[in-house]
RNA sequence: GGAGAGAUUCCCGAGUGGUCAAAGGGGGCAGACUGUAAAUCUGUUGGCUAAGCCUUCGAAGGUUCAAAUCCUUCUCUCUCCA
């Protein structure tokens, strides 16, 4: 097999492939134009969309041409697929302000370059789509009959499918044809949950154009315990720093499951095959460093992940560098006044009000310095400072805030 | 246009005059066990100046000593019929 998509299939990225040895065939010929689309619903990327985007990396350095296609256009409609109820109507200009915050994320994983490394937004050739001929050129060639087969509509027979969300699939073929006359894309990459999408596009462009094209699916990525990867308490995993700290991002992988590591690190890292087995066999929670390590470098930068791995060092009590960890300033005056404990907690970020902050310290899980803190009303006083001014201050097990009184 | 059904706390979902800040489940948080893991068990889960007070059951009015619950109007969703 093509040794691209070789690398691909043992990484863990192919779900299904719509003819597995035709366009291995075709990427031995010489490079192959794919593309992978998202549409910009939101104001960043999550950690769920990436998965796609690892593989544009693996394949354009095996010298194929990615194409990152930004739904501006389809994110007017709404994409049904794998989902259960209607999505919200985002406003045009929400949409356009988001594809451009989605490109410059891509950008910095990427790095565009307008050659082997593009991106495109269908916007360009949807947004002012005349009706009649776009039924006249391209609804013809679908059938209702075959489109209601398609798992991602069935699901929606039960709780109801507009016909906005119908027509979804209609335009993503269009797309894909689109890129193929444009780009001479020949293959369309996604999520599996864009299974019939693709195929829908595919067979348009045979039937348009009267040329094979290729579609290849990843599998959703669980975590081993059955849930969405990438979500965690405060939602999902953005690429954004200011929805999502480095520090945080970086936990997150710390943090999976032994039985996830390997995945992960195939699929979200570019270390050699070989070097992932290694790690993931050998101290699991070394191994789970380096894929924070490594994910983190890849998303915020080297110098995000060392701050983010020095911060959890310092907070998990493996020495590190306090001043890496996620902070907060208050004011010294409050302290040298007493400040009320529920009052500290709630300030420094670790309670959203003061009942869940009295909560925690009825539970047992406050704790001031090195001490649990297990009077509500007792206030907190100068003296809890160091010699810098500074305090650790804990919630439970993991999360740590360094105060900075100033 | 006609006939029904519905909108409950982060989510799903009970509740049909006071005992309701509202069952149960999920999720979250905390504790135990651990390895910053998973699984499991326990507790907890609207806010506050915590005795008590305030806000919350689609929106606005009304009845009542008392409303998530009854009445009126409105908004939205779904199903069936045309």
């Amino acid at each position: 097999m093509n040794p691209a998509l070789e690398t691909l299939k043992a990484r863990g990225f192919v779900q299904q492939c719509t003819d597995i040895e035709g366009l291995s065939a075709l990427m031995d010929q010489g490079p192959v134009t794919f593309y992978i689309g998202c549409d910009p619903t939101g104001p960043s990327l999550h950690i769920g969309h990436m998965v796609p985007f690892f593989a544009y990396r693996h394949l354009v350095e095996a010298g194929h041409i990615g194409i990152a296609l930004l739904g501006g256009g389809t994110a007017r409609i709404g994409d049904p697929s794998g989902k259960s109820e209607m999505r919200k109507m985002i406003s045009y200009d929400a949409i356009d302000a988001n594809a451009e915050l989605f490109r410059g994320q891509l950008d910095r994983f990427i790095g565009f370059d307008g050659k082997n490394r593009r991106h495109d937004n269908n916007k360009h050739w949807l947004a002012d789509l005349n009706y009649i001929e776009f039924l006249r050129d391209i609804g013809r060639h679908f059938s209702v009959n075959r489109m209601l087969t398609f798992e991602a509509y069935k699901q929606r027979m039960e709780t109801g499918l507009s016909f906005i969300e119908f027509n979804y699939q209609l335009l993503q073929s269009y797309d894909f044809l689109q890129l193929y006359k444009r780009h001479g894309c020949r293959l369309q990459i996604g999520g599996d949950d864009q299974w019939g999408n693709i195929v829908a596009g595919m067979e348009l462009i045979r039937r348009v154009e009267g040329a094979e094209a290729f579609g290849l699916t990843f599998p959703l990525v669980m975590t081993s315990d059955g849930k969405k990867m990438g979500k965690t308490e405060k939602g999902a995993l953005f690429l954004d720093p200011a929805m999502t700290s480095p520090y945080d991002f970086f936990q997150y992988w710390r943090n999976v499951s032994d039985g996830d590591v390997l995945r992960f690190l195939l699929m979200f890292t570019f270390l050699p095959i070989d070097e992932c087995r290694a790690l993931a066999s050998g101290d699991i929670n070394g191994a789970k460093e380096r894929l924070a390590w490594e994910v983190t470098a890849l998303i915020h930068g080297k110098d995000e992940a060392d701050k983010a791995l020095a911060g959890a060092k310092a907070a998990f009590g493996g020495g590190g560098d306090k001043s890496a960890m996620p902070t907060a300033e208050l004011s010294r005056a409050r302290f040298e006044a007493g400040y009320p404990v529920l009052d500290l907690f709630v300030d420094a970020g670790l309670a959203p009000t003061k009942s869940e902050a009295r909560r925690l310290v009825q539970q047992g899980g406050a704790v001031v310095g090195d001490a649990q803190w297990k009077d509500e009303k007792a206030p907190v006083g100068a003296d809890a400072l160091d010699a810098e001014g500074e305090l650790v201050l804990r919630a439970g097990k993991k999360r740590f805030v360094r105060v900075v009184a100033s």
